[in-house]
DNA sequence: TATAGTGCATCAGTGCCATAATACAGCGCG
DNA sequence: CGCGCTGTATTATGGCACTGATGCACTATA
């Protein structure tokens, strides 16, 4: 329902704020280059460059050109604080509005860890 | 990040699935028009009509040509069924380990009602 | 029969998404 | 310098989803 008909640079998006979130992309450090991404993918370049660049505008991922992009500092911790934010304020209203409509008890869910 | 730039007719389908679970459109009882749920909702009655076809795919909701369309018997058990069954099996473990990216307890939540 | 209300099929327009083929600009290194 | 790697800009194209305008078939009612 929800990571199905997503368009490809979302999806590659959402990889790669998790990747650096987990620190599987640490900071500082240099990230794939477009072209590579694109190939482990099976994607365009092009999509993938779309992707890195909702992140550059955040100022989270830095450019230097004709090297590549790397981790800004402190985008992890940034990026955690935004998406904690956006979750607890967006998001959770309504999973829990549809949870009561659908009569699901949030107590039969937290034990499954 | 989950209702804003969602299709018209997606946002449709899920007021409708909402009410009927609800019992605002009862069993047995017709249901607003294509023309008219269109004005009340400021849309496309070809769009309102797209919301409908979902249902009556699936038998939720039945025609009479040139009368209306009206819910089936057992909808609203159907539609609650099936939609906490997708909930729990597809959304609730993507939602999870998005809660334990972010480092989300899922104590502080339940607290908030 | 006439009218007004249903749902529905057809056709067309629009915009987003993804891809492709190039070309260009900056950097590191031998 | 020359080569190879970076990211980026440009243009064009195909596909697809969404939305919309119009007209038709059907039904109930007077």
């Amino acid at each position: 329902m929800s990571n199905q008909s997503k368009p490809v640079y979302l999806k590659l998006r959402d990889m790669i704020a998790a990747a650096i979130i987990d620190g599987r992309y640490r900071e500082e450090e240099m990230l794939p280059s477009v072209r590579a991404l694109a190939a482990e993918q099976g994607a365009n370049p092009l999509t993938v460059a779309k992707a890195y660049q909702q992140f550059q505008a955040d100022g989270l991922v830095e450019v230097q050109r004709g090297v590549g992009m790397y981790v800004a500092r402190g985008a992890a911790e940034t990026l955690r604080k935004r998406e904690r934010e956006t979750f607890l304020k967006q998001e959770w209203p309504e999973i829990r509005g549809r949870m009561k409509r659908l009569g699901i008890a949030p107590e039969e869910l937290i034990e499954r860890t």
